[in-house]
DNA sequence: CGATTCCCCTGATAGC
DNA sequence: TGCTATCAGGGGAATC
């Protein structure tokens, strides 16, 4: 589950070890994977293109190439974006394979292959579909206890699907949004215009604070997460309610519950956010 | 327009 | 033990 904090990791990890490499061929083993493309013109146009620089936003991690092209890949559930060992064999689940200089090679692996990506004129970036509705950047000016209030007040859903929208805010997903709110000592199913001034700004900090700490520890790992080099993070190590269902809550020692709240399932701590 | 539901996928897990 | 049913979940499309 890459949110925010694990696409922002993996961007780190590589651009130290790829800009400015130039990409020297490509393979598609699964075309689906490739939105913008048919496989072969995919090909054509990142062949000879040099890495420029990496980028984030929001869950998406933008490649900049030569000649104004970028490259927006989403890794969605338990897509993977690495670079491999030099005599490393392919991972399991590759589908798409960047030969870069060197006998380097940038290997895109999901198993479930929900993961996308797409290849497109810079200029076109602000346009395209996903990224053109994004909310702000959790971690920058645009978010802030004003935003979040004049948003919460205008709309009537549960505070929980509201931070996974990411037209909302951009980056959160069930891991942090989970944690954020137990963090905020908010209930997930609390209407958003409910919320009072005190809770807003508490949930706020719980935002930018679990996120920071997410990056700090280089991403959750649990089953498919690793940044670009393969290596898993540590957050999972320091989550407070999600995937703890069953066990005691580090603050009041009550029971973590979980409930499927807007489509998504839920942990909550039933003693310290209550509805 | 806002809110909700379905769908894509496959490994892990629960249930029998 | 071995099979089947269910679940997990990001985001886009379809629907209400």
């Amino acid at each position: 589950m890459p949110e925010l904090p694990e696409v922002e990791t993996v961007k780190r990890s590589l651009e130290k070890l790829i800009t400015g490499l130039t990409i020297i061929n490509v393979d598609v083993l699964m075309p689906k994977i490739i939105k913008s493309h048919t496989a072969q013109d995919f090909k054509k146009l990142l062949m000879g293109s040099e890495i420029k620089k990496l980028g984030r936003r929001g869950k998406y991690l933008l490649v900049y190439l030569s000649a104004n092209k970028v490259l927006v890949i989403h890794l969605r559930m338990t897509g993977r974006l690495v670079l491999l060992k030099d005599n490393a064999e392919l991972p399991k689940y590759t589908h798409v394979i960047f030969y870069l200089e060197n006998d380097k090679r940038l290997i895109f692996a999901d198993m479930r292959q929900f993961g996308r990506i797409d290849l497109l004129p810079e200029e076109e970036l602000a346009n395209m579909p996903g990224l053109k509705k994004l909310g702000p950047e959790p971690l920058e000016k645009k978010f802030n206890p004003e935003y979040l209030k004049k948003e919460l007040k205008r709309r009537r859903t549960k505070i929980k699907a509201l931070l996974l929208d990411q037209t909302f805010v951009a980056g959160l997903g069930n891991i942090y949004a989970d944690e954020a709110l137990h963090l905020a000592k908010v209930h997930p199913e609390r209407p958003a215009r409910d919320l009072t001034a005190e809770e807003i700004v508490n949930l706020y900090n719980a935002i930018v604070t679990v996120l920071r700490q997410g990056i700090k520890n280089r991403g959750t790992s649990f089953s498919d997460y690793v940044d670009g080099e393969g290596n898993t993070g540590s957050n999972q190590n320091m989550l407070k309610v999600y995937r703890r269902e069953g066990k005691p809550c580090h603050c009041c020692g009550s029971i973590i519950k979980r409930k499927k709240v807007a489509g998504r399932s839920s942990c909550f701590c039933p003693q310290c956010q209550q509805l």
